[in-house]
DNA sequence: TAGATACGTCAACATGGCTGACATAAAATT
DNA sequence: AATTTTATGTCAGCCATGTTGACGTATCTA
């Protein structure tokens, strides 16, 4: 082992202006690595079960939402994803060869592929949404109604508002009722 | 546009039996669609002042940790990133070329690389942080002592515990009596 | 002195981003 | 009816950043 003893850094910045701080010289230090910390061991969570299954984060996140939202067209997907079609069609025809997420043309417009998960699918998104779930009603054990309703305010006032995808836009209306349970 | 009206699916698990919810059923889709969002944006205000420089988020990433860590190790470095030597290499061997950190052998040890930010690292990581900082500020604007200390009790709770890197040792017990200021 | 450790590096490979170009079917417009 | 636009798929190649395995050197430890 190392016995070097580091001490933490709480000098401010030394040659430029940083651009618009809120309150100079206070840096959320604290939030920001708690954050990075905090969404590493969520999404780590996922990252073993995922291996098992040949799987990476790419294919969690498509699975996620053409889960939660059925009938998610491949444009509406892109939009939440904000990847190119050419990097979606890798794993979502991964997905579609291995009989996780079937297509539908679209009833409107059929030049649509709607994009359902199957049972198959459902199964591995819930499987991974209970190990998230684990972790995250362990870290609210113990939070009063109020407490964990400030967690998701939070959540929600860290999102970007400016050209929010559809997704978003349900997601942001749902949870001003819904937060709680 | 299209006009496709897509619906929620609150629908349970189809196949298989997630292996341990908390409570059976009622998977916390809104926290995990929130910290993907929240997380996606967060990081997002780094991505473009990083890509002026040429860098990427794993730049980010160590050069924070060197600058608010000053004098850790690159073993230590290793055991936060959870990656491997390699790939530390290639983004350290570019932040030292180009001025952004400088490394001393140690004090006890002389096998150790000690790492620092320099006085340029250290602007690079202000003007990032502040960006954070500022949507992290916006986010908790209006929420009470009370409120904004659950926020991070929230995060601190979301962190393994088991086998903690040195870093994170610290953070941890830090926020423990530093959380609300 | 022998072995373990801290670090650096070479080579090869995988994943998942990206750009650019092009094809097809279906809708929309003229 | 002819044309253009849109939604999607796909080929080819590049880049960033992760991986494993092997090996070398300096230095500390037993």
């Amino acid at each position: 082992m190392a016995d070097i003893k580091f001490v933490r850094a709480d000098i401010g910045p030394t040659g430029s202006e940083p651009s618009s701080e809120a309150a100079p010289g206070h840096l959320r230090w604290d939030i920001i690595e708690l954050l990075f910390f905090a969404y590493r061991d969520f999404v780590g969570d996922a990252d073993h079960v995922l291996e098992a299954f040949g799987f990476g984060r790419a294919h969690h996140r498509v699975m996620h939402f053409v889960h939660r939202y059925p009938g998610l067209t491949v444009a509406d997907l892109l939009d939440v994803l904000r990847i190119t079609k050419q990097s979606l069609g890798r794993v979502l025809k991964q997905l579609l060869d291995e009989g996780y997420i079937v297509q539908r043309a679209g009833d409107h417009d059929r030049r649509q592929r709607l994009l359902f998960a199957t049972a198959k699918g459902e199964a591995l998104v819930a499987k991974l949404a209970g190990l998230q779930t684990d972790r995250i009603t362990r870290a609210l054990r113990g939070f009063s109604a109020s407490d964990a309703e400030a967690v998701a305010r939070f959540l929600r006032a860290m999102i970007d508002r400016d050209d929010p995808d559809k997704v978003l836009e349900q997601l942001l209306d749902h949870n001003h009722s819904a937060a709680k349970d």
